[in-house]
DNA sequence: CGTACAAGTGAGGTCTGACAACTACGGGAG
DNA sequence: CTCCCGTAGTTGTCAGACCTCACTTGTACG
């Protein structure tokens, strides 16, 4: 039995990464599928993934050819994680400082955000996040109670979107993320351990279900020296200039 | 002939947004081949982009289902655009000024990030771009000078991104952008028409052409107010947790 | 001798048909 | 009524062939 393609690609990262410098040929996918044991169609498969993904470059007639490889993947943006997720990803040493857990009538932005009825009741997560035993965020998350109750556990520490996922059975798609800057106020200021007015990165995300229902709202504010924050920026493939 | 498989992939993306909501089922593979008139293999070319695009979700054995479609690349920061090309895309009145253009010696750590030797030669642009008559943004962009004199004409106004590729012949595909918050400074907020002190938004990212070689530093601070920036995050297809 | 055109080579792009693996549904046995 | 298993429909993978494109090479002609 071949392979998935996902496998593949998954290995084909790692020696590109391993062998192969940015202007590279790789080998021709007859070859590929070859070495890897799989048709040619799943080394296609693996190789469009991997271009979507701008880590190499097909052109028709000469070859795949590798990019510059981002390293991803670490306080990365773009990808769907949480601070603690996204610190974890850095390898940094990650704390979690729980504020408050709480069942609670929405206030009003929050509802709208999630389509819940006005002072429809949430579960209300603040946390502090500690990179390398500094505060790095500040994170506030609510989920919907209807969806709060599925959970086996209550929320106790840890990544809320491991929470959602393994505790109430959830698929998480991702969502659009606004991307701000704000100052900080006086109470910000002092759990963060910075000065009043000092500028801080807010990050307010929606996240949507596979069914499309709105099951998490999350608003997080990082400081920004204390947290190298990168999104990964490439050409949308097949767009005319 | 068949037509290409990014053709089919753009006529798909349009069908979906206008006649399909989320959680519908898409016809079968079989039947989009045949609707399309081209091969099972290209439709799943197609689909499977627009799946690592989050347009739509696959499940073996079942079927392929749409996804909340995020409303793409409008004030998106994950795709590859400069601030003109992004208000462009947010379909806001754009205004550009150029505050300068000139040939310097780079300052030392623009030219770290270009990989040049201290106090190369760099072609820096200074503009403030502004979004329905309000300054929203103040970029500084960096070419080294042996890029921008292959320009078959100088630069004048607009992208500095459509300046690389159509001038200059670049390939470009991308990057690393840093994102971060800062307050404003004394002379940025004279230009921006904030108060001092007040939280921008900073990206910085060095572009990189499809030879590896670094071709444009940018420096962007945007007016969080004024301007709605958004990215797309989704998860990694295929990672196991 | 040099240039221009033609054929050759090898790469990715598409097509075809088949089979494997998976999910959901329904009918029949217990 | 419940459980098991077969079946239909879908995506995943395979194999081989041909097409199109970019570059290289060889050759004929000026």
């Amino acid at each position: 039995m071949g392979r998935a393609a996902i496998t593949v690609r998954v290995e084909l990262m790692q020696t590109i990464t391993d062998h192969y410098r940015p202007g590279d040929r790789l080998p021709s996918e007859p070859e590929l599928a070859a070495a890897y044991s799989v048709s040619r169609s799943t080394i296609r498969e693996a190789l469009q993934a991997l271009e979507t993904d701008g880590v190499v470059r097909r052109i028709h007639g000469l070859g795949t050819f590798v990019n510059q490889v981002a390293p991803r993947v670490a306080g990365a943006l773009d990808v769907d994680l949480g601070v603690t997720e996204t610190v974890e990803a850095a390898n940094q040493r990650l704390g979690v400082q729980v504020l408050r857990v709480d069942e609670i009538a929405a206030p009003r932005e929050i509802a709208e955000r999630l389509s819940l009825p006005p002072a429809g009741r949430v579960l209300l997560i603040e946390r502090i996040i500690l990179a390398n035993d500094r505060p790095a965020a500040i994170a506030v998350d609510a989920i919907p109670q209807a969806i709060a109750s599925r959970a086996t556990t209550s929320y106790e520490d840890g990544s809320v979107y491991r929470f959602l996922e393994r505790q109430c059975g959830l698929v998480l798609l991702g969502g659009l993320a606004h991307v701000s800057a704000v100052g900080s106020d006086k109470r910000m200021a002092r759990l963060l351990d910075v000065r009043e007015g000092d500028a801080l990165l807010r990050l307010e995300q929606v996240e949507r279900s596979a069914s499309d229902d709105a099951v998490l709202y999350s608003l997080e504010h990082f400081v920004p020296a204390r947290f190298d924050l990168t999104i990964s920026r490439h050409r949308q493939a097949g767009v005319t200039r």
